[in-house]
Order: structure tokens, then sequence, then C-alpha cells
DNA sequence: ATATTCCCCTGGAAGC
DNA sequence: TGCTTCCAGGGGAATA
């Protein structure tokens, strides 16, 4: 499911519900892909309060008052949703975090793509090792044309698949990888290292460009992805490019073309993109 | 190193 | 109405 804006959302919504509140204890419900160690978890994290929840890339980092914290990722189902303690499991419940005061905070996914463990936050900027090494977050700074211009140099991966590799940039996933590659004018097909850098540029910004909306219209719901309070996000009503095979491109009105890269579909439109 | 394929798992939609 | 096949916002391992 989850690409940056729908991860950011989720941090944002867990960051206002979690903060400050306590965690008695985590309890393993069943059928996790990555073992889960309650008992460390407890260990670790019973009765410490957490500080806050960031993302980095695909990720959610849930920040204690300790020198651990929770790292998550949503896989493709993963979702999480706070309730009254005790109430109902659903059928893909799999891990359920009590806090004072009686509420609990509870993790679903039924595809099991996703985990939730104990991670230690290391260094300064507080980031479990194996985060190590995630390519730059396209709306910081170090993300820019000049940049991948470079790393793309001799790559002949196509340019979807290249900005989809999270280690060159993250948070990319194959929606928004569909929508920037759009509003760049760019065929996702054209092997990266032949990506101009005035393509570039428009990339980047497109890239930017397309996550920063989405964020803000609560990310796109094609499919699973539900919000902390169980909301969809409205994305989807914009997308351009992304399922839409055959119909009319926003732009020209030729009949968008789909495509296979590196196992995931891809949307484009036949004469925009060059 | 880089490129490609396969796999993890479940459920919903589409095809027969 | 069934039964089968295909497909899905991710990522990592295994191959050439």
């Amino acid at each position: 499911m989850p690409e940056l804006p729908e991860v950011e959302v989720v941090a944002r919504a867990l960051d206002a519900a979690l903060r400050g509140r306590e965690l008695e204890r985590a309890v393993f419900i069943g059928k996790c892909r990555l073992p889960f160690d309650a008992a460390a978890t407890n260990a670790a994290l019973g009765g410490k309060t957490v500080a806050g929840v960031r993302r980095r890339a695909k990720y959610l980092l849930i920040d204690f008052n300790a020198p651990s914290g929770l790292l998550a990722h949503l896989g493709m189902t993963g979702n999480f949703r706070i309730v009254r303690r005790g109430a109902p499991r659903q059928k893909h419940d799999r891990l359920a975090f009590i806090l004072r005061g009686g509420d609990e905070l509870r993790y679903a996914d039924a595809r099991r793509f996703g985990f939730v463990r104990l991670a230690r936050m290391d260094g300064r900027e507080r980031i479990p090792e194996e985060l190590s090494r995630l390519g730059p977050e396209p709306l910081e700074r170090a993300f820019t044309a000049k940049a991948m211009l470079e790393r793309a140099r001799k790559r002949k991966t196509p340019i979807k698949t290249f900005i989809m590799d999270q280690s060159v940039v993250v948070g990319v996933g194959n929606i928004y990888a569909n929508e920037a590659l759009f509003a760049a004018g760019v065929h996702p097909g054209r092997p990266a290292g032949t990506v101009a850098q005035e393509e570039w540029t428009r990339l980047a910004a497109g890239i930017k460009s397309v996550l920063r909306r989405a964020v803000k219209k609560g990310g796109s719901t094609i499919r699973d992805y539900a919000g902390v309070d169980g909301k969809e996000g409205a994305f989807q009503r914009s997308l351009n490019v992304y399922g839409r095979a055959g119909a009319p491109c926003p732009r020209c009105g030729a009949a968008i073309a789909a495509a296979r890269h590196g196992g995931r579909s891809t949307f484009f439109c036949p004469e925009c993109q060059t």
C-alpha cells in the first residue's frame, strides 16, 4: 500500500495520538511475518513514554524516552489504529500495544509484508542501523537533479525502476513513480543514464510536487490503505496515469498506455512522455 | 556492480 | 453460482 505520502500521513496521526502516552505492554496476537519479541519489547519499553513518531523513507519510527523504540514498515497492507482496550479483534490484527489510560494501538496486516519490531535508535539522528543505507529524502535538500544525474550515470535500468530504488531516493513507489514521470514528460522505459540534466530538473520537481500534493490530500487509497482514523485518502482522484490504461491523457487526450518495468505495472502517455 | 526474476501472503476482481 | 487465474502502494534474496 503505502508510499511516502501514506506513511507520512500515518506518522503524523500516530504522533498526535501517541505522544506523551505510556506503554504498559506489548502483546503478540499472532501470525507476523517476522518474529516479534514481546518479552524484549516489554523489557525495553514497558512503562516508557512515547516521545514522538517520525517517518524515514517508508518506515515509521516510534520514539520513547529510552534508547530503543519501535521500527515499523507497513508493507502492502499494514495499518495502525487506536481502539479501546479489549475491543474485539479484527481478522488480521497481529500486535497490540496496551497504553496506560484505557486505549491500545493495534497493528493489523492482511498480507504480512510489513513488520513492527524493537530497534535501537542509534546516533545523533536516532536511526536504526538497518536504515543506514537508504537514499535521500525527496523533500529535503540532499535530493537534487544534479545528484540524481550523477547517480544515474551509465545506468541502463528503466528510469521508473531507478527512481523506485530506495538507495537512490526514498519514498517513491509504483503510484508516485508513474505520476512523477508523467508530470516531467519523461518516458518510464528510458535507460536512467540517458535522462538529461534538464529532464532530471523536471523529474526531481515532479517527484517533490506529486508527493507534497499527495500528503496534503491524505495519500491515495487504491485498495487497502486507510489512515489511523480509518478514513481513506483522496489523492487517488488526482492521479493522471496510474491505473488509467486506455483512458484519455488529461493533457493531450491520447490513450494512456500500460507496460511493465521490474515486474510492476507502468502507466504513461505515449505522446507526452518521451 | 548491475539487471532481472522470483518469492513472501491474502483477498478482491475478473474470466470462464 | 462456482472455480480458476491474475493482480495488488514493498522489499529482499537469488540468479545471470
